[in-house]
DNA sequence: ACAGGATATGAGTCTTCGCTCACATTTTCT
DNA sequence: AGAAAATGTGAGCGAAGACTCATATCCTGT
Protein backbone atom coordinates (compact mmCIF):
# COMPACT_ATOMS: atom_id res chain seq x y z
CA UNK A 1 0.00 0.00 0.00
CA UNK A 2 2.67 2.37 0.75
CA UNK A 3 4.27 4.41 -2.19
CA UNK A 4 7.64 3.68 -3.02
CA UNK A 5 8.66 7.36 -1.26
CA UNK A 6 12.24 8.37 -2.93
CA UNK A 7 13.95 10.17 -0.48
CA UNK A 8 13.85 14.00 -0.16
CA UNK A 9 17.06 15.64 -1.70
CA UNK A 10 16.48 19.42 -1.11
CA UNK A 11 18.11 21.43 1.21
CA UNK A 12 16.07 22.09 4.49
CA UNK A 13 16.54 24.89 5.07
CA UNK A 14 19.54 27.71 4.47
CA UNK A 15 22.25 28.93 6.39
CA UNK A 16 22.20 32.09 6.82
CA UNK A 17 24.47 33.47 9.55
CA UNK A 18 28.54 32.83 8.99
CA UNK A 19 28.83 30.07 11.77
CA UNK A 20 25.97 28.00 10.50
CA UNK A 21 27.49 27.99 6.72
CA UNK A 22 30.59 26.58 8.86
CA UNK A 23 28.31 24.26 9.79
CA UNK A 24 27.02 23.15 7.09
CA UNK A 25 30.62 22.90 5.37
CA UNK A 26 31.93 21.12 8.32
CA UNK A 27 29.21 18.59 7.50
CA UNK A 28 29.63 18.39 4.21
CA UNK A 29 33.66 17.80 5.07
CA UNK A 30 32.68 15.26 7.24
CA UNK A 31 30.55 13.61 4.92
CA UNK A 32 33.24 13.25 2.62
CA UNK A 33 35.82 11.91 5.06
CA UNK A 34 33.74 9.04 6.29
CA UNK A 35 32.59 8.13 3.00
CA UNK A 36 36.25 7.56 1.91
CA UNK A 37 36.97 5.85 4.90
CA UNK A 38 33.69 3.72 5.88
CA UNK A 39 32.12 3.28 2.21
CA UNK A 40 28.40 4.29 2.07
CA UNK A 41 26.78 1.55 4.18
CA UNK A 42 28.87 2.59 7.25
CA UNK A 43 28.43 6.65 6.77
CA UNK A 44 25.23 6.83 9.18
CA UNK A 45 24.09 10.38 10.12
CA UNK A 46 25.16 10.31 13.74
CA UNK A 47 28.20 9.14 12.84
CA UNK A 48 28.88 12.54 10.28
CA UNK A 49 27.60 14.45 12.91
CA UNK A 50 30.11 13.62 15.39
CA UNK A 51 33.05 13.55 12.96
CA UNK A 52 31.83 17.16 12.11
CA UNK A 53 31.89 18.22 15.62
CA UNK A 54 28.44 19.13 15.77
CA UNK A 55 25.03 17.37 16.52
CA UNK A 56 22.28 15.34 14.55
CA UNK A 57 20.21 17.84 15.28
CA UNK A 58 22.18 20.42 13.58
CA UNK A 59 22.32 18.22 10.56
CA UNK A 60 18.42 17.52 10.29
CA UNK A 61 18.35 21.45 10.51
CA UNK A 62 20.03 21.67 6.59
CA UNK A 63 19.67 18.42 5.36
CA UNK A 64 16.01 15.99 5.47
CA UNK A 65 18.19 13.11 4.63
CA UNK A 66 21.70 11.53 4.44
CA UNK A 67 20.73 11.28 0.63
CA UNK A 68 20.54 14.68 0.72
CA UNK A 69 24.03 15.42 1.65
CA UNK A 70 25.74 12.93 -0.24
CA UNK A 71 23.61 14.46 -3.28
CA UNK A 72 24.82 17.64 -2.44
CA UNK A 73 28.67 16.12 -2.40
CA UNK A 74 27.96 14.89 -5.83
CA UNK A 75 26.31 18.12 -6.98
CA UNK A 76 29.36 19.70 -6.11
CA UNK A 77 31.96 17.43 -7.58
CA UNK A 78 29.65 17.24 -10.62
CA UNK A 79 29.72 21.13 -11.42
CA UNK A 80 33.15 21.58 -10.30
CA UNK A 81 34.55 18.84 -12.93
CA UNK A 82 32.38 19.95 -15.74
CA UNK A 83 33.79 23.28 -14.97
CA UNK A 84 36.96 22.32 -15.52
CA UNK A 85 36.48 20.16 -19.09
CA UNK A 86 34.64 22.83 -20.80
CA UNK A 87 37.50 25.49 -19.49
CA UNK A 88 40.19 22.70 -20.52
CA UNK A 89 37.91 22.53 -24.36
CA UNK A 90 38.21 26.70 -24.48
CA UNK A 91 41.89 26.80 -23.47
CA UNK A 92 42.43 24.55 -26.53
CA UNK A 93 40.58 27.08 -28.88
CA UNK A 94 43.82 27.90 -31.20
CA UNK A 95 44.68 24.26 -31.67
CA UNK A 96 44.08 21.77 -34.29
CA UNK A 97 41.22 19.52 -33.93
CA UNK A 98 43.57 16.27 -33.66
CA UNK A 99 46.15 18.19 -30.91
CA UNK A 100 42.82 19.97 -29.39
CA UNK A 101 40.92 16.58 -28.54
CA UNK A 102 44.33 14.43 -27.91
CA UNK A 103 44.60 17.36 -24.85
CA UNK A 104 41.12 17.23 -24.13
CA UNK A 105 41.69 13.31 -23.32
CA UNK A 106 44.74 13.44 -21.26
CA UNK A 107 43.30 15.86 -19.30
CA UNK A 108 39.90 13.89 -18.24
CA UNK A 109 42.61 10.83 -18.25
CA UNK A 110 44.37 12.64 -15.62
CA UNK A 111 41.15 14.54 -14.16
CA UNK A 112 40.04 11.14 -13.05
CA UNK A 113 43.35 9.51 -11.72
CA UNK A 114 42.56 11.65 -8.57
CA UNK A 115 40.91 11.06 -5.93
CA UNK A 116 40.13 7.32 -6.48
CA UNK A 117 38.61 6.41 -3.80
CA UNK A 118 35.94 9.44 -3.30
CA UNK A 119 35.24 9.04 -7.03
CA UNK A 120 34.48 5.35 -6.57
CA UNK A 121 31.91 5.92 -4.07
CA UNK A 122 30.32 8.86 -5.97
CA UNK A 123 29.87 6.12 -9.22
CA UNK A 124 28.08 3.90 -6.71
CA UNK A 125 25.90 6.35 -5.40
CA UNK A 126 24.91 8.79 -8.19
CA UNK A 127 22.29 5.76 -9.62
CA UNK A 128 20.68 5.30 -5.97
CA UNK A 129 20.91 9.21 -5.12
CA UNK A 130 19.16 9.99 -8.66
CA UNK A 131 21.63 12.31 -10.35
CA UNK A 132 22.48 10.05 -13.27
CA UNK A 133 20.01 12.76 -15.29
CA UNK A 134 22.41 15.38 -14.39
CA UNK A 135 25.62 13.64 -14.99
CA UNK A 136 23.61 13.28 -18.27
CA UNK A 137 22.78 16.18 -19.09
CA UNK A 138 26.31 17.50 -18.22
CA UNK A 139 27.91 14.96 -20.11
CA UNK A 140 26.08 16.21 -23.46
CA UNK A 141 26.77 19.37 -22.74
CA UNK A 142 30.41 18.39 -22.90
CA UNK A 143 30.01 16.36 -26.00
CA UNK A 144 28.50 19.24 -28.08
CA UNK A 145 30.54 21.50 -26.86
CA UNK A 146 33.36 19.70 -27.88
CA UNK A 147 32.04 18.83 -30.98
CA UNK A 148 31.61 21.92 -32.02
CA UNK A 149 35.34 22.93 -30.66
CA UNK A 150 36.66 20.18 -32.86
CA UNK A 151 34.78 21.15 -36.10
CA UNK A 152 35.51 24.48 -36.20
CA UNK A 153 39.17 23.76 -35.58
CA UNK A 154 38.96 21.86 -38.83
CA UNK A 155 37.45 24.92 -39.95
CA UNK A 156 34.26 23.29 -40.79
CA UNK A 157 32.02 25.48 -37.96
CA UNK A 158 29.23 25.25 -40.75
CA UNK A 159 28.86 21.70 -41.26
CA UNK A 160 26.28 20.13 -38.78
CA UNK A 161 26.76 17.82 -35.80
CA UNK A 162 24.29 14.72 -35.72
CA UNK A 163 23.09 13.66 -32.06
CA UNK A 164 25.01 10.12 -33.34
CA UNK A 165 28.31 11.93 -33.61
CA UNK A 166 28.18 13.67 -30.41
CA UNK A 167 26.85 10.83 -28.38
CA UNK A 168 29.62 8.63 -29.76
CA UNK A 169 32.01 11.18 -29.31
CA UNK A 170 31.82 11.83 -25.28
CA UNK A 171 30.50 8.14 -24.54
CA UNK A 172 33.66 6.25 -26.01
CA UNK A 173 35.96 9.08 -24.16
CA UNK A 174 33.65 8.78 -21.03
CA UNK A 175 33.15 5.08 -21.05
CA UNK A 176 37.19 4.16 -21.84
CA UNK A 177 38.59 6.39 -19.57
CA UNK A 178 35.97 5.18 -16.57
CA UNK A 179 37.27 1.60 -16.91
CA UNK A 180 40.48 2.62 -17.80
CA UNK A 181 40.48 4.50 -14.10
CA UNK A 182 38.91 1.77 -12.21
CA UNK A 183 40.29 -1.07 -13.73
CA UNK A 184 43.47 0.45 -13.76
CA UNK A 185 45.59 -2.02 -15.81
CA UNK A 186 48.82 -0.38 -14.85
CA UNK A 187 50.01 -1.74 -18.56
CA UNK A 188 48.99 0.60 -20.71
CA UNK A 189 50.58 4.30 -20.94
CA UNK A 190 47.90 6.85 -20.73
CA UNK A 191 49.31 9.07 -22.85
CA UNK A 192 49.32 6.21 -25.48
CA UNK A 193 46.04 5.41 -24.66
CA UNK A 194 44.85 9.49 -25.28
CA UNK A 195 46.48 9.30 -28.84
CA UNK A 196 45.19 6.32 -30.05
CA UNK A 197 41.57 7.19 -28.76
CA UNK A 198 41.72 11.08 -30.37
CA UNK A 199 42.82 9.60 -33.78
CA UNK A 200 39.96 7.20 -33.72
CA UNK A 201 37.97 9.50 -33.35
CA UNK A 202 39.16 12.19 -34.80
CA UNK A 203 38.89 9.73 -38.29
CA UNK A 204 35.41 8.99 -37.37
CA UNK A 205 34.87 12.27 -37.28
CA UNK A 206 36.06 13.12 -40.92
CA UNK A 207 38.38 15.95 -39.24
CA UNK A 208 41.75 14.62 -40.34
CA UNK B 1 39.35 -0.12 15.92
CA UNK B 2 37.02 -2.59 13.94
CA UNK B 3 37.79 -3.42 11.00
CA UNK B 4 35.82 -3.08 7.87
CA UNK B 5 34.51 -6.52 7.60
CA UNK B 6 32.90 -7.40 4.18
CA UNK B 7 30.28 -9.32 4.24
CA UNK B 8 30.92 -13.20 3.52
CA UNK B 9 29.32 -14.16 -0.22
CA UNK B 10 30.71 -17.50 -0.27
CA UNK B 11 27.75 -20.21 -0.17
CA UNK B 12 27.13 -21.74 3.70
CA UNK B 13 26.67 -25.53 2.25
CA UNK B 14 25.55 -27.16 -0.52
CA UNK B 15 22.29 -28.19 -1.34
CA UNK B 16 22.21 -32.01 -1.59
CA UNK B 17 18.30 -33.55 -2.09
CA UNK B 18 16.11 -32.29 -4.66
CA UNK B 19 13.95 -30.28 -2.14
CA UNK B 20 16.69 -28.15 -0.67
CA UNK B 21 17.94 -27.67 -4.68
CA UNK B 22 14.41 -26.18 -5.27
CA UNK B 23 14.60 -24.20 -2.04
CA UNK B 24 17.71 -22.34 -3.07
CA UNK B 25 16.35 -21.78 -6.35
CA UNK B 26 12.95 -20.53 -5.40
CA UNK B 27 15.18 -17.59 -3.03
CA UNK B 28 16.64 -16.51 -6.27
CA UNK B 29 14.07 -16.23 -8.04
CA UNK B 30 12.05 -14.48 -5.71
CA UNK B 31 15.11 -12.44 -5.12
CA UNK B 32 15.43 -11.38 -8.77
CA UNK B 33 11.78 -10.60 -8.26
CA UNK B 34 11.64 -8.40 -5.01
CA UNK B 35 15.28 -6.51 -6.61
CA UNK B 36 13.15 -5.60 -9.54
CA UNK B 37 9.85 -4.80 -7.86
CA UNK B 38 11.46 -3.21 -4.61
CA UNK B 39 15.26 -2.64 -5.34
CA UNK B 40 17.57 -3.55 -3.57
CA UNK B 41 17.45 -1.36 -0.24
CA UNK B 42 13.47 -2.63 0.10
CA UNK B 43 14.69 -6.19 -0.04
CA UNK B 44 15.11 -7.63 2.89
CA UNK B 45 16.07 -11.58 3.64
CA UNK B 46 12.32 -11.89 5.72
CA UNK B 47 10.51 -10.58 2.40
CA UNK B 48 12.52 -12.87 0.35
CA UNK B 49 12.05 -15.82 2.15
CA UNK B 50 8.35 -15.25 2.59
CA UNK B 51 8.48 -14.37 -1.01
CA UNK B 52 9.85 -17.76 -2.09
CA UNK B 53 7.35 -19.61 0.31
CA UNK B 54 10.07 -20.96 2.44
CA UNK B 55 11.56 -18.93 5.88
CA UNK B 56 14.51 -17.36 6.81
CA UNK B 57 16.09 -19.68 8.47
CA UNK B 58 16.46 -22.24 5.71
CA UNK B 59 17.42 -18.67 3.67
CA UNK B 60 20.75 -19.13 6.20
CA UNK B 61 21.66 -22.34 5.75
CA UNK B 62 22.04 -21.52 1.76
CA UNK B 63 23.46 -18.16 1.92
CA UNK B 64 25.25 -15.85 4.66
CA UNK B 65 24.01 -13.38 3.66
CA UNK B 66 21.49 -10.53 1.42
CA UNK B 67 25.03 -9.77 -0.44
CA UNK B 68 25.74 -13.32 -1.12
CA UNK B 69 22.24 -13.93 -2.69
CA UNK B 70 22.84 -11.27 -4.76
CA UNK B 71 26.13 -11.70 -5.79
CA UNK B 72 24.80 -15.72 -7.08
CA UNK B 73 22.25 -13.96 -9.24
CA UNK B 74 25.37 -11.75 -10.67
CA UNK B 75 27.23 -14.59 -10.96
CA UNK B 76 25.10 -16.32 -13.28
CA UNK B 77 24.23 -13.30 -15.05
CA UNK B 78 27.25 -12.57 -16.23
CA UNK B 79 28.51 -16.33 -16.67
CA UNK B 80 25.62 -16.47 -18.94
CA UNK B 81 25.45 -13.49 -21.02
CA UNK B 82 29.27 -13.74 -21.38
CA UNK B 83 28.27 -17.41 -22.89
CA UNK B 84 25.96 -15.55 -25.30
CA UNK B 85 28.63 -13.21 -26.76
CA UNK B 86 31.25 -15.75 -26.99
CA UNK B 87 28.96 -17.74 -28.98
CA UNK B 88 28.26 -14.70 -31.02
CA UNK B 89 31.64 -14.02 -32.15
CA UNK B 90 31.85 -17.93 -32.68
CA UNK B 91 28.84 -18.34 -34.89
CA UNK B 92 30.35 -15.37 -37.08
CA UNK B 93 33.47 -16.36 -37.99
CA UNK B 94 32.68 -16.89 -41.58
CA UNK B 95 31.96 -13.37 -41.98
CA UNK B 96 33.92 -10.40 -43.11
CA UNK B 97 35.39 -8.51 -40.05
CA UNK B 98 33.23 -5.52 -40.68
CA UNK B 99 29.98 -7.35 -40.92
CA UNK B 100 31.25 -9.33 -37.96
CA UNK B 101 32.22 -6.73 -35.98
CA UNK B 102 28.67 -5.11 -36.72
CA UNK B 103 26.39 -7.77 -35.97
CA UNK B 104 28.19 -8.66 -32.75
CA UNK B 105 27.54 -4.87 -31.80
CA UNK B 106 23.90 -4.72 -32.66
CA UNK B 107 24.01 -8.58 -30.64
CA UNK B 108 25.03 -6.61 -27.24
CA UNK B 109 22.74 -3.89 -28.03
CA UNK B 110 19.46 -6.18 -28.37
CA UNK B 111 21.11 -8.31 -24.96
CA UNK B 112 21.53 -5.19 -23.21
CA UNK B 113 17.64 -3.85 -23.87
CA UNK B 114 16.41 -7.00 -22.53
CA UNK B 115 15.26 -7.11 -18.71
CA UNK B 116 16.73 -3.32 -18.40
CA UNK B 117 15.14 -3.08 -14.36
CA UNK B 118 17.06 -6.28 -13.16
CA UNK B 119 19.81 -5.08 -15.28
CA UNK B 120 20.19 -1.46 -13.24
CA UNK B 121 19.94 -3.52 -9.79
CA UNK B 122 22.98 -5.00 -10.78
CA UNK B 123 24.95 -2.17 -12.15
CA UNK B 124 24.75 -0.72 -9.24
CA UNK B 125 25.03 -3.43 -6.79
CA UNK B 126 28.44 -4.91 -8.83
CA UNK B 127 30.90 -2.50 -7.15
CA UNK B 128 29.39 -3.06 -4.14
CA UNK B 129 29.27 -6.87 -4.19
CA UNK B 130 32.62 -6.87 -5.29
CA UNK B 131 32.00 -8.58 -8.60
CA UNK B 132 34.04 -5.53 -10.50
CA UNK B 133 36.89 -7.55 -11.18
CA UNK B 134 35.14 -10.66 -12.26
CA UNK B 135 33.34 -8.42 -14.95
CA UNK B 136 36.58 -6.74 -16.21
CA UNK B 137 37.86 -10.37 -16.45
CA UNK B 138 35.48 -11.68 -18.31
CA UNK B 139 35.15 -8.36 -20.33
CA UNK B 140 38.66 -8.46 -21.02
CA UNK B 141 37.99 -12.16 -22.69
CA UNK B 142 35.67 -11.37 -24.76
CA UNK B 143 38.02 -8.67 -25.81
CA UNK B 144 40.54 -10.80 -27.09
CA UNK B 145 38.06 -13.55 -28.61
CA UNK B 146 36.72 -10.81 -30.32
CA UNK B 147 40.28 -9.70 -31.60
CA UNK B 148 41.29 -12.30 -32.31
CA UNK B 149 38.59 -13.38 -34.48
CA UNK B 150 38.66 -9.80 -36.33
CA UNK B 151 42.22 -10.00 -37.63
CA UNK B 152 41.36 -14.00 -38.72
CA UNK B 153 38.60 -12.75 -40.50
CA UNK B 154 40.53 -10.05 -42.14
CA UNK B 155 43.11 -12.61 -42.99
CA UNK B 156 45.70 -11.36 -40.63
CA UNK B 157 45.97 -14.08 -38.09
CA UNK B 158 49.38 -13.46 -36.99
CA UNK B 159 49.60 -10.35 -36.48
CA UNK B 160 50.32 -9.13 -32.78
CA UNK B 161 47.21 -7.93 -31.36
CA UNK B 162 48.12 -5.50 -28.77
CA UNK B 163 46.29 -4.84 -25.17
CA UNK B 164 45.64 -1.68 -26.20
CA UNK B 165 43.65 -2.91 -29.03
CA UNK B 166 41.58 -5.57 -27.40
CA UNK B 167 40.91 -2.72 -24.40
CA UNK B 168 39.67 0.43 -26.93
CA UNK B 169 37.70 -2.10 -28.60
CA UNK B 170 36.05 -3.50 -26.21
CA UNK B 171 35.70 -0.72 -23.47
CA UNK B 172 34.44 1.72 -26.64
CA UNK B 173 31.66 -1.11 -27.42
CA UNK B 174 30.41 -1.81 -23.73
CA UNK B 175 30.81 1.96 -22.29
CA UNK B 176 28.56 3.29 -25.46
CA UNK B 177 26.20 0.21 -25.75
CA UNK B 178 25.76 0.79 -21.54
CA UNK B 179 25.23 4.37 -22.01
CA UNK B 180 23.14 4.38 -24.94
CA UNK B 181 20.71 1.41 -22.79
CA UNK B 182 20.61 3.37 -19.60
CA UNK B 183 20.31 6.97 -20.81
CA UNK B 184 18.46 5.82 -23.79
CA UNK B 185 18.27 8.66 -26.15
CA UNK B 186 15.22 7.87 -28.37
CA UNK B 187 16.37 9.77 -30.85
CA UNK B 188 19.51 7.00 -31.67
CA UNK B 189 19.02 5.07 -33.94
CA UNK B 190 20.55 1.68 -32.62
CA UNK B 191 21.14 -0.08 -36.11
CA UNK B 192 22.80 3.06 -37.09
CA UNK B 193 24.83 3.12 -33.75
CA UNK B 194 25.90 -0.26 -34.56
CA UNK B 195 27.45 0.83 -38.06
CA UNK B 196 28.81 3.70 -37.04
CA UNK B 197 30.67 1.99 -33.83
CA UNK B 198 32.13 -0.72 -36.02
CA UNK B 199 33.31 1.35 -38.78
CA UNK B 200 35.01 3.38 -36.16
CA UNK B 201 36.76 0.52 -34.45
CA UNK B 202 37.55 -1.39 -37.82
CA UNK B 203 38.97 1.49 -39.06
CA UNK B 204 41.22 1.82 -35.82
CA UNK B 205 42.45 -2.02 -35.87
CA UNK B 206 43.24 -1.06 -39.76
CA UNK B 207 41.13 -3.91 -40.63
CA UNK B 208 39.06 -2.83 -43.57
C1' DA C 1 11.29 -50.13 10.48
C1' DC C 2 14.29 -47.06 12.31
C1' DA C 3 18.46 -44.26 12.92
C1' DG C 4 20.71 -40.39 11.66
C1' DG C 5 21.51 -36.89 8.61
C1' DA C 6 19.38 -33.26 5.90
C1' DT C 7 16.13 -29.76 5.67
C1' DA C 8 12.55 -26.49 7.28
C1' DT C 9 10.46 -23.25 10.54
C1' DG C 10 9.65 -18.52 12.42
C1' DA C 11 9.31 -16.24 16.81
C1' DG C 12 12.43 -13.69 19.02
C1' DT C 13 17.03 -11.29 19.97
C1' DC C 14 20.09 -7.82 19.10
C1' DT C 15 21.73 -4.10 16.69
C1' DT C 16 21.65 -0.10 14.00
C1' DC C 17 19.94 3.88 12.41
C1' DG C 18 17.00 7.67 11.00
C1' DC C 19 14.96 11.24 12.97
C1' DT C 20 12.43 14.32 16.59
C1' DC C 21 11.93 17.44 20.22
C1' DA C 22 12.32 19.99 24.32
C1' DC C 23 15.64 22.80 25.72
C1' DA C 24 20.17 25.62 25.69
C1' DT C 25 23.09 28.95 23.56
C1' DT C 26 24.43 32.54 20.34
C1' DT C 27 23.59 36.29 17.23
C1' DT C 28 21.08 40.20 15.50
C1' DC C 29 18.37 44.16 15.77
C1' DT C 30 16.29 47.95 17.90
C1' DA D 1 20.04 45.97 27.44
C1' DG D 2 16.49 43.03 26.05
C1' DA D 3 13.57 40.69 22.78
C1' DA D 4 13.35 37.84 18.97
C1' DA D 5 15.33 35.05 15.67
C1' DA D 6 18.76 31.85 14.41
C1' DT D 7 21.37 28.10 15.61
C1' DG D 8 23.02 24.17 18.37
C1' DT D 9 22.40 19.94 21.42
C1' DG D 10 21.94 14.96 22.20
C1' DA D 11 19.08 11.63 24.78
C1' DG D 12 15.86 8.71 23.28
C1' DC D 13 11.86 6.93 20.48
C1' DG D 14 10.30 3.85 17.01
C1' DA D 15 11.12 1.17 13.00
C1' DA D 16 13.52 -2.00 10.41
C1' DG D 17 16.17 -5.54 9.47
C1' DA D 18 19.99 -9.13 9.83
C1' DC D 19 20.57 -13.24 11.83
C1' DT D 20 20.04 -17.31 15.53
C1' DC D 21 18.34 -21.31 17.62
C1' DA D 22 15.36 -24.60 19.65
C1' DT D 23 12.33 -27.47 17.63
C1' DA D 24 9.87 -30.09 14.09
C1' DT D 25 9.65 -32.57 9.83
C1' DC D 26 11.41 -35.15 5.94
C1' DC D 27 14.52 -38.29 3.44
C1' DT D 28 17.78 -42.05 2.66
C1' DG D 29 20.14 -46.12 3.43
C1' DT D 30 20.18 -50.39 5.66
Amino acid sequence: MTAPKKPQTLPRKKAQQARSVATVEALLEATTRILVREGYDRASTNRIAEAAGTSVGSLYQYFPSKEALVAELIERHIAQESLLMLAKIEAGAQLSAPQMLQEFISFVIQLYGRNKPLRKVFIEQVPKIGKMQRVWTIENEIGEKLCGSLFAAAGRSEEPKTAMQQFVLIKTIMGVIRAATLQKPQNLDHELLALELSAMLIHYLNLE
